[in-house]
DNA sequence: CAAAACTGTAAACACCGTTTACATAATAAA
DNA sequence: TTTATTATGTAAACGGTGTTTACAGTTTTG
């Protein structure tokens, strides 16, 4: 979006080399994911020696985070404009919560390698968890829960950070089976033949039941309480 | 657990020998993940040259498949066992919802490797998805909620069928971020420290809640009937 | 102008999954 | 039993990966 303002001649050629290193990765990421995207074959793509794309980035996971960072500064971008659209708290959260899944399905494969392996345990208490635009774009989240049960539209016997990430749970879930099978939720001729766009939206809809008012108590009255589920 | 009954007992050594092919990468695969077993160190751990693993398996994919296959013969087991017991059928379908994601989270490495990367759209239709352990433990979830709802437990104005699959991405949905982020839902300090057991039950909590009876309506009421979110 | 910093490269290092050619051992067929 | 066939294991190589090093050329700076 900006474009390249900086001070010297040379600066702005290096970020100009840069951002044509980011915009071919970027490409070949889009289609082949992170296995396909080699250093050797990117640097063929534009025309350099391998060795020279470390001038730019430290290594291969610095190139690629970038990548990722980029994406979820779409997906934040797109879930922070839908809390600000008008309309009811409901309509709102909906489409907030819709557009987290969209926008994830629009790079499957930026997606699915964000969240791929286990990542080591933070060392520190403190970790940037809300320094990346991922962490940014779950804060839509909290703050939505947050404003919905400030309104009353939402229960609040839910402490607001643990139902934001439940919602985000559920959220990732269906972005992530969607990002990794093709054509879930069809993998099957005789399931019923939903569209991605309508299952979506049911998926949404049951996780806003979640959160309805009145606790409408089903046939049978066991709550679980504080009963823990013995391991 | 079956012992080995093979008929001459060449092929009783070439199961033995294979299976514990299969035992030293369940080790390393669990501690490291797939990018942390090589055939190579394969190899060198078990005493044999790396071309010899190629004698008892196809590909690294061929024996990296069956481990992931063994894995969730375990949690297909679980939740086979857990909808089996005794007690209400919500009590069954908690039981049986929060195992999956107990027994997912026994072997973060598998469970994270089984959903990573973007896989190629089935081709013919008819793909083989209710053929592995991970189908048949999608449809001890579905049977449960056919169940459910013949019993008159849960709402009957969802298809069985995609019910399923939406219980089925908030599950995988929390199991996926658990299993990648090993401090999951506690990455922050002063997130309200809660303790990974009382979070899954939370979420299996919204969950069922999603299938409550009565719909009982919100402030608002706006309902999405069949408002298409533009895309 | 000289010195320091930057940009790019060829070659190598240490891995990886996999294949090939070739021995040796075990089994099956004559 | 002897021969033929199959199975088991290996060393070496092929093509690939991310990354580093040593070095040349250029550019900027003091």
């Amino acid at each position: 979006m900006t474009e390249d303002v900086s001070s010297t001649p040379a600066a702005r050629r290096r970020n100009r080399i840069r951002a044509s290193i980011l915009e071919a990765a970027e490409e070949v990421f889009a289609t082949d994911g992170e296995e396909g995207l080699s250093i050797r074959r990117l640097a063929d793509a534009i025309d350099y020696s391998p060795a020279a794309i470390y001038k730019y980035f430290g290594s291969k996971d610095e190139l690629v985070n970038e990548l990722k960072e980029a994406f979820f500064a779409q997906i934040l971008e797109k879930t922070a404009e839908l809390e600000a659209h008008g309309g009811s708290f409901h309509e709102r959260a909906r489409m907030c919560v819709s557009g987290y899944i969209n926008t994830a399905l629009e790079k499957p494969h930026h997606y699915a390698a964000a969240f791929s392996g286990v990542r080591t345990k933070s060392e520190a208490g403190r970790d940037d968890f809300y320094a990346d635009n991922k962490g940014q774009a779950f804060l839509v989240l909290f703050n939505m829960v947050k404003e919905g049960q400030a309104l009353g539209c939402i229960r609040s016997d839910i402490p607001p950070m643990a139902a934001a990430k439940s919602v985000w749970a559920s959220c990732h879930g269906i972005a992530s089976l969607m990002a990794h099978l093709p054509d879930f939720p069809n993998h099957f001729p005789d399931d019923g033949e939903m569209s991605r766009e309508d299952f979506i939206n049911l998926h949404v809809e049951q996780i806003m039941r979640g959160f309805e008012l009145n606790s409408a108590k089903t046939i049978e009255s066991d709550r679980p309480s504080g009963t823990r589920t013995k391991s």
